[in-house]
DNA sequence: TCACTTATTGACAATGATTATCAATAGCGA
DNA sequence: TCGCTATTGATAATCATTGTCAATAAGTGA
């Protein structure tokens, strides 16, 4: 059965206190400072885990780094991510849902899934230019 | 200036004849297979110029890898793709362009960019279950 | 055609993220 | 508390991608 250790909470703890979608590196690195002697390969495993029973989204950034979130809502939803600081809004899209499935029955597709995602500049950092 | 070399047309040449998304490292096996004795760096370097340029589109694939493929327009456009095959279908939907855009303004962000994919089984494969 | 400049190539090393190993540790039920 | 075994973590292994650099060859002008 599963097992309930510090390391599990020390990492979902570490992910909520992320605004931005983060590697497993990045909160690697976040849980040494914060001083726990945490290790690598648990938090990629900590992070998988978090995704299978979604508790966590992930999405590959531009250079193929698998990035992790807590998010708000176990329901299916997408984002609006800043390229800079990487400050993540979620919103729900119900058109974008139902126009993924109608594209997929056109062509004859089956069991679609969809990657949504929007990136930009936040208001934020368009100031600090 | 940029030079014309055998290897950067068969690089091309080959990616024109997949009909899926293919990786470097695939395509550089279908490169020797065919006789040539193109590099392993070559093709990824061939492929990044074709990116560069518009003339292949790339994604990520759901393990992280880059993948390619010689697209039939220099449009912007989007994809549907047979998880099992990799048959891709290309379509346009300026209702996405359009959303995505209301979207980042929205939210107070600019200059918005997207990824809108769509993933499923085609017919084909669907009929071999 | 011929030499010359330099972009390009390719074998190989280096990087960097992710995963596999496996002995030691520590939940948790009895 | 005891025992079973899931979990951990240091480390090695894997694998895609990029960097290096000497050798090669595309394009240019004589
Ligand atoms: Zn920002
Ligand atoms: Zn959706
Ligand atoms: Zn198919
Ligand atoms: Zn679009």
């Amino acid at each position: 059965m599963k097992r309930n250790t510090w390391q599990r909470s020390a990492v979902r703890t570490a992910l909520d206190d992320q605004e931005a979608f983060v590697s497993a590196q990045q909160l690697h690195l976040q849980l040494r400072k914060d001083g726990t002697g945490i290790g690598l390969a648990t938090v990629y495993r900590a992070l998988a885990d978090l995704a299978s029973i979604g508790e966590a989204d992930t999405l590959q950034s531009e250079e193929g780094e698998a990035l992790y979130r807590a998010c708000s809502t176990g329901k299916h939803h997408h984002h609006l991510i800043c390229r800079e600081c990487g400050a993540t809004v979620e919103f729900e899209a119900n058109d974008i849902e139902e126009w993924a499935k109608r594209v997929a029955r056109e062509h004859g597709f089956s069991n679609p899934e969809h990657v949504v995602d929007v990136f930009g500049v936040c208001a934020k950092c368009s100031k600090l230019k």
